[in-house]
DNA sequence: GGTTTTATCCTAATGCGCATAGGTAACGGC
DNA sequence: GCCGTTACCTATGCGCATTAGGATAAAACC
């Protein structure tokens, strides 16, 4: 029989591609090899273990949004480009939930610097350039709009913001809200 | 041979402790029938699955929580507040993280709507009481507030704020600036 | 206090997923 | 066309979740 030609990053692409469908959890060794028509055991070749896969589809899923990031934010400052560091983050978790999900993972010590991880931090500091912070102001606005934006995303992924009632105003409306805030918040650090 | 008692509480209880010690994704049934001297299948009487387990950590986690912040945030207002409900958390993904994680799951609709979680939005816009504030800012401020203060405990318990430098300001610095922008945003949302 | 009822806890068994060991044959170099 | 490499295979074992059906401890009743 012919060979799949499989290669570690074919795997951890169907891994993130499978993680989007039907979430990160289910994306089990047995349901890819599957997938590529091939025995379970044979995708060891390729990856270490189960966990292997999914840090491997997490530091994709870090890859792919801070290459998002860099785009968004060529050209702008102020509160656009809070907008376009947000919008990265809030469209990726809805577009790409499994991918997201790996993304938060905790990753071990080395994997994290070998990560997108600091061209992250760069980044979101590139983002600030506009508001002209002190070393020290950029690096709480970088953990304030990490934490926001990714919370945000996390309570909207969870539902959080439909459980109420009927009557509350829409997720957007309230997003809008937080860039204004975040953005008063910078323009005053700024002055400092 | 003797009974051991076993309730769908005190299933719930050994499964909250046991993540708290071991992570929530070790909390298998295996793991909870061993520490009650009991047959794996003996502990279905109690219990659904093992998601039914999950869900009822994650209930007793929303429940204990909600207590924590009654008591905080009693007799305070303003900055005061935020610093006592977002410290509620902090707190408790720290020394309970495997009970955050849980309280951190989707819920389907029902059981959502049995769970303190609207405990915890009427102790929110409690909390924001003293910042007078419409009732469709009330609703902005507490998805603000929600996001900013889980997306911090996140951040911190994946170790996202230990990754750089050495002579990086501590978090509990960052953190008290997040509640100093929060509450100038605030403050500025009641003047209009 | 003996009998009936209830339901807690048991053993047995199935299925799925991860993982290791060792064999075989397809491919790439020559 | 031969040879070495390795991608992929089958066989196997383990842990965990879950179901089915039985035994007995405990409670309820008379």
């Amino acid at each position: 029989m012919p060979r799949q030609g499989l290669t570690t990053g074919r795997v951890t692409a169907a891994a993130a591609d499978l993680a989007d469908d039907v979430g990160l959890e289910q994306v089990t060794l047995t349901a890819l090899a599957k997938h590529f028509e091939v025995a379970t055991p044979s995708l060891y070749t390729h990856v270490r273990s189960q966990a292997d896969v999914r840090t491997g589809v997490a530091l994709l899923a870090l890859a792919e949004t801070a290459d998002l990031v860099a785009a968004a934010i060529a050209g702008v400052s102020g509160r656009a480009a809070l907008a376009a560091l947000g919008g990265v983050w809030r469209t990726y978790a809805v577009e790409h939930p499994g991918r997201y999900a790996a993304s938060r993972l905790p990753l071990d010590a080395e994997t994290a610097a070998a990560s997108a991880g600091r061209r992250h931090a760069d980044l979101s500091r590139a983002a600030l350039r506009g508001y002209r912070l002190s070393s020290a102001d950029e690096v709480h606005a970088v953990r304030f709009l990490g934490a926001t934006f990714h919370g945000y995303a996390a309570l909207d992924a969870a539902g959080a913001f439909g459980h109420g009632a009927a009557d509350a105003p829409a997720s957007d409306e309230s997003w809008e809200r937080v860039l204004d805030g975040l953005d008063a918040i910078l323009r005053s650090w700024e002055a400092r």
